[in-house]
DNA sequence: CTCACCTTAACGCCGCGTCAGAGTGG
DNA sequence: TCCACTCTGACGCGGCGTTAAGGTGA
């Protein structure tokens, strides 16, 4: 059995498109699934999907894989991204535009352009949900009436 | 190709647990699947689907399914729950409640249960999305900020 | 003949979880 | 020897969508 990889905390770094690479810790070059994993709080099934995804491409070390801090960085991004609902399809077609050669304008502009849509989205959900609760609440209502005097009518 | 079905109004009668079996078509007894798909705006997929998970259990004509004012309050129900976040076994198992001999008094207990926990659940997901919202937000400032300097800087 | 309506069967999608079985380094 | 860590498959799930291929009655 492999085991759970919990506790951790992902730094919620504002904008991680913008490839600020912010010396939080310059020191470690290379990290290995597990750090990852810790790290981000994800399984190692998880990233080994996302590779699959081609939303990351670690090196190999042998059969280990090694993710540099730009596999880092991106799955930084991915996660924010998720957090955010893109699917990892959205999500790839946004990192993909880094090869642009405009220096990121390109990719700087998709990317906004999409969040701005995205806060549509959430929105909807939003209603979608607090729709729900007003569901709710009138059930538990009508319910709790019906027990009480179903209660009654047997006393 | 299986046509769309589209267009209609699902009445949201309130607490459709409590069978208090409305009178508002009594003349109809019996429902094709294209009839319960065009007044839920549900596909015949959709139907056959929840029939195959024990949700609905029509009777046949021939080969066709013919549905029984029963079917469609237990469809209402399951739509209903659906909205408010249950998952189709949750709803099967609430449903299957109705065969308790104590007048429907576990059912209605149990119901009455599960949607108040299921207020909590939409507010976890309600705050998730609020939380979206924010880091959004955040982001499309800061990139929009990013994409003002690069302008700058070309000029 | 067409048309609307119905049928079964089966694969596809998304985001992984969850085994199974094995290998490697200390 | 064991432990911690890693690897490659491959099936499972939830809630259907989407063909494919055909039958039935007006």
């Amino acid at each position: 059995m492999e085991n759970a990889v919990k506790s951790a905390s992902a730094s919620r770094k504002v904008s991680a498109f913008v490839a600020t690479d912010d010396g939080e810790d310059r020191k470690q070059r290379w990290f290995t699934i597990g750090d990852l994993a810790r790290e981000f709080d994800v399984t190692l099934r998880t990233l080994r999907f996302y590779e699959d995804k081609g939303l990351l491409d670690p090196r190999r070390e042998g059969l280990n894989r090694l993710y540099s801090r730009r596999d880092r960085t991106r799955l930084k991004i991915v996660l924010l991204c998720k957090r955010v609902g893109f699917s990892l399809v959205e999500i790839k077609e946004m990192l993909d535009l880094y090869d642009t050669r405009d220096g990121q304008m390109t990719q700087l502009r998709v990317v906004l352009a999409k969040f701005t849509e995205q806060v549509a989205v959430l929105e909807q959900q939003k209603k979608d949900i607090e729709a729900g609760l007003v569901e709710l609440q009138e059930n538990i209502a009508d319910i709790s009436a019906q027990i009480r005097d179903r209660e009654q009518k047997r006393a």
